[in-house]
DNA sequence: CAGTATCCCAAGCGATACTG
DNA sequence: CAGTATCGCTTGGGATACTG
């Protein structure tokens, strides 16, 4: 996890990703839409196509000059479930007047939400977590996950 | 989730969250276990604490001197699908010797993973999603969402 | 153990100006 | 339109030293 944060732990990179998933692949609206300067964007979506989450592709338009539009990858595409959590939980805890847009699954129209959820298919609460070791860090098995009950 | 970045945007935000989730408590364990300096460990904490996710709380062992005792929120504890995503997609994606740890439902036993998933129930892929808006924000609706197929 | 006080460096970012 | 070049501010973060 401390890797992924140190590809992805900026502000903006989380940002020109979103609006990558939005649809955009110009430079001047990746820098317009963002709210970052040029020179920031350029710096960024340097990084991000380096870091393999974006792709740079030639493209013309008839008559036009070749521009270059960036793409999500497939590395790139797959953080969305970062992002909609994160965007389900600052509607959650930030957003004072609702969600300013929700996703909705294409055809059957209902929300789409990221949750966590088992492999035998039970949803899951982080009380019902527990850890378990891989190789390479040594620590507790079976170390409860998650906090204390609700205050406030 | 331009507010949720405010929020949590930092490198060292996330990782202290993440040791809150893996239960630690102590302001030293924070800064030792994160790998960040005392200094850096106090600011991150106050302003965790300032933004709600993490509260204080002052506990004695008998015979001990009065400790703080740092713990999730319930706000807090609602990132914990945010850091599971994460920490799925660099497994994924950076970790060459697989995951380093791994979450396991208490009880059935089997991984838990962070996935999207629409109210009717249908697992959902970035393709099957569309954007609709909420009040605040105008824009169409029906937006495409994730990559876009390259056009020829 | 649980911090605070200082100092310093590097990275993120904005503003402005310039180029193909 | 799609960037690069420079400058300078602000913040994240490490090191070291000090306090209750």
């Amino acid at each position: 996890m401390a890797s992924a944060l140190q590809v992805v732990s900026s502000r903006s990179a989380l940002l020109i990703l979103r609006e990558a998933f939005y649809g955009t692949t110009r430079f001047d609206d990746f820098a317009e839409r963002v709210g970052i300067s040029q020179p920031v964007a350029a710096a960024r979506l340097r990084e991000l196509v380096g870091d393999g989450l974006l792709e740079r592709e030639p493209y013309r338009e008839p008559g036009q000059r070749t521009r270059m539009a960036y793409r999500l990858t497939a590395k790139g595409a797959e953080l969305l479930p970062v992002l909609v959590a994160l965007m389900q939980w600052g509607d959650r805890w930030l957003a004072p007047d609702g969600p300013p847009v929700v996703l909705k699954h294409r055809g059957c129209g209902e929300t789409v939400r990221a949750e966590l959820r088992c492999d035998a298919g039970h949803a899951t609460a982080a009380a019902d977590c527990e850890l378990a070791v891989g190789p390479g860090r040594r620590q507790a098995t079976g170390q409860r996950i998650g906090p204390v009950p609700p205050e406030e």
